[in-house]
DNA sequence: GCCGTTTTCGGCCCGACTGTTTTCAGTCG
């Protein structure tokens, strides 16, 4: 994962940030706003679906937010030549054992910057050592506005950083969700919390978490009391900080759980806040403000002249309920409206209801504006299971499954499915003739047809293959008459470029009975970043027959990404949300990829399987 | 330095905690 090759996104996202922090050093005050730009520009560059570089190739550098005509003529230069002018400028005088040090919890610029010119530490490889050996032989504590406290803390920052420096791997969501739900578990055993939620980024669902966010709603006098039950929490690891109302800790294998309690009055607010993203959250008090109001996680308050929203609102806490239109002085009203629930929040800026999954600060704001924020498609809406593998042996070139297919189909009648698909993985090639595979594939379908012939639920019979490094597939095409779809997805040869892959897969996608590209990216969460792809053009092929993108739910893919899910959705793409089980229980992973189509801005109606088997029929004859 | 169904100029998110402080600076989420 540490990966920094030159001119990737995270190289690019890093540099900007080390002008912020020089301009920072340059002049906190006079740059303000100059320093916030550069850290948007940051934050977009990270969270961007492909390489800036790429976008810059095709002449859309400038698209990107928070690229402006400053920054943008500045990477540019970047990319053509390896470094930039300005940015050198800005970044003259400052070494780069700074930057290493901001890392360290509790070291931001300005401290950095002064330790490492008092002490001369301009090593970037052996800095955090020598400022702990600096440290420790009690040289900070006499620096002007250091004191011994400070030095204290900065010596756990440096040791805490050292210990977590190779531990910062963040967790697949089902993993994360198991935890909170064990946490909330256990604070539930106290008659005293009322309720208890899993918010930040486990609440909206994001393929990999950082750490679990809880929020507990009790009465005020309870708060201690629920603080102290949660720091005996079988799981503790280490205490790492906590008041009267909020705590965090580690747990094992170092994941960090901030827990928070609030009453009831003003919970909605705390929801929203602690659910965020950041950049949600933002923009919504961005555009709070334009309306007057300022936007905290205990209410909002009237700060100006305010222009309320159009659907009719309704003030709580007895302040008038204010005509649509009409424009209001409200002074020095300094009272703050509390909102026991997100719903009331949200109306009350005159916004639709945002789900959680989609708070990412791209454009739900707008969206929420004029109504048009989607209804993100359920788990209910699942009909069927495509990609599902059973312990039948037809030597396949991958793991087989754990269940027989009458085992999966008991398990898809409990999920109340209409339909199911099984896709065992192709016969291994290497070791079979085409003839002797043809005759595997017929007599798995005799087999299967023979099995299920009472069956009261639809199957189909499918199959995964692997895409050969030439494009070209790991089945004979005579054997395609012994099955009704095929997914095709990559499990070798990750590591060509992007021209070369793209090629590669869509002569795989060329293939009859090709309906679905499965875990397109092929990322593993934490092991394998996903390959490269001109996303355009397999979009587009995708779209033109009728070839779904598949949302692999299985917890290391949930694959395709979300961003990704988005842009192939705005190109028209339909999608299959599977659960590449390789036992019934793995069926029960749909939630997952379900979450995925959720971030991605999915509605029902663009998820294959949700339609009914008839229609899936149809679809299955497209060309 | 960026950005705009209230602006091409005049704005730019909010609060907590901590420490070294006589009113604030730095860091964090």
């Amino acid at each position: 994962m540490s990966t920094e090759e030159k001119n990737s996104n995270k190289e690019i996202a890093e540099l900007l940030r080390k002008v912020s922090a020089a301009y920072v050093l340059k002049g906190e005050k006079e740059n303000r706003f100059r320093i916030i730009a550069y850290e948007k520009a940051a934050d977009a560059v990270e969270h961007l679906s492909r390489e800036l570089r790429d976008v810059w190739q095709d002449g859309k550098l400038y698209k990107v937010p928070g690229i402006g005509p400053g920054i943008g003529s500045s990477l540019e230069e970047y990319f053509k030549t390896g470094e930039s002018r300005h940015f050198n400028e800005i970044l003259k005088g400052i070494p780069e054992s700074v930057f290493t040090l901001m890392k360290v919890p509790g070291i931001g610029p300005k401290r950095a910057f002064r330790l490492v010119m008092e002490f001369g530490l301009t090593e970037k490889e052996t800095v955090v050592d020598d400022l702990l050996n600096v440290g420790r032989a009690n040289k900070i504590s006499s620096l002007e506005g250091f004191g011994q406290k400070s030095q204290d803390d900065i010596i756990e920052g440096l040791e805490v950083y050292q210990k977590r420096d190779r531990l910062v791997e963040r967790m697949p969501l089902p993993y994360a969700l198991d935890l909170s739900e064990e946490v909330i578990k256990y604070l539930k055993e106290m008659t005293k919390v009322k309720r208890a939620d899993a918010l930040g980024s486990l609440r909206r669902r994001v393929a990999t978490i950082g750490d679990v966010d809880i929020a507990v709603v009790a009465d005020d006098r309870d708060s201690k009391e629920i603080v102290a039950h949660f720091l005996k929490y079988p799981g503790l690891r280490s205490v790492e900080g906590a008041g009267d109302a909020k705590a965090s800790i580690l747990a094992a294998g170092n994941i960090r759980i901030d827990l928070r309690v609030q009453n009831q009055k003003s919970y909605g607010s705390m929801l929203e806040y602690f659910t965020g993203s950041k950049e949600h959250n933002i923009r919504l008090r961005e555009y709070a403000l334009k309306k007057g109001y300022s936007l905290s996680e205990y209410g909002i308050k009237k700060v100006k002249n305010v222009i309320p929203a159009q659907a009719g609102i309704q003030k709580k806490n007895g302040s008038p309920t204010v005509p649509d239109g009409r424009q209001v002085r409200v002074g020095d009203d300094k009272q703050i409206i509390e909102f026991k629930d997100e719903e009331s929040l949200y109306s009350f800026l005159g916004l639709q209801y945002i789900p959680p999954e989609i708070r990412e600060g791209t454009n739900e704001i707008d969206f929420a504006k004029v109504n048009q924020i989607p209804h993100p498609v359920e788990l209910e809406n699942i009909k069927g299971d495509f990609h599902t593998h059973s312990s039948y042996d037809l030597q396949p070139s991958h793991d087989m499954g754990l269940n027989s297919y009458s085992e999966l189909v008991e398990k898809a009648k409990s999920l109340k499915y209409e339909y199911i698909g099984f896709s065992d993985h192709n016969p291994k090639k290497s070791n079979l003739s085409d003839e002797e595979i043809v005759t595997i594939m017929k007599k798995r379908k005799e087999y299967i047809d023979k099995t299920l012939s009472s069956s009261d639920i639809h199957y189909f019979i499918g199959l995964e293959v692997d895409i050969l490094p030439s494009g070209e597939l790991a089945l004979p095409e005579k054997a395609f008459d012994y099955v009704d779809y095929l997914i095709v997805s990559l499990h070798s040869s990750f590591t060509m470029n992007n021209a070369e892959m793209t090629n590669r897969v869509l002569k795989a996608l060329s293939y009859p009975k090709v309906k679905i590209f499965g875990h397109p990216t092929a990322r593993l969460l934490g092991k394998r970043e996903g390959v490269e792809l001109d996303w355009d053009k397999i979009f587009s092929f995708a779209k033109d027959r009728h070839i779904a993108l598949e949302i692999n739910s299985a917890p290391p893919r949930l694959d395709l990404p979300d961003t990704l899910v988005r842009e192939a959705k705005e190109a028209g793409v339909k999608f299959i949300i599977n659960t590449d089980a390789h036992k019934v229980d793995h069926m029960d992973f749909m939630q997952y990829g379900v979450s995925v189509a959720r971030r991605g801005w999915l509605t029902k109606n663009e998820v294959i399987n949700t339609k009914p088997f008839k229609e899936i029929k149809n679809w299955l004859n497209k060309t």
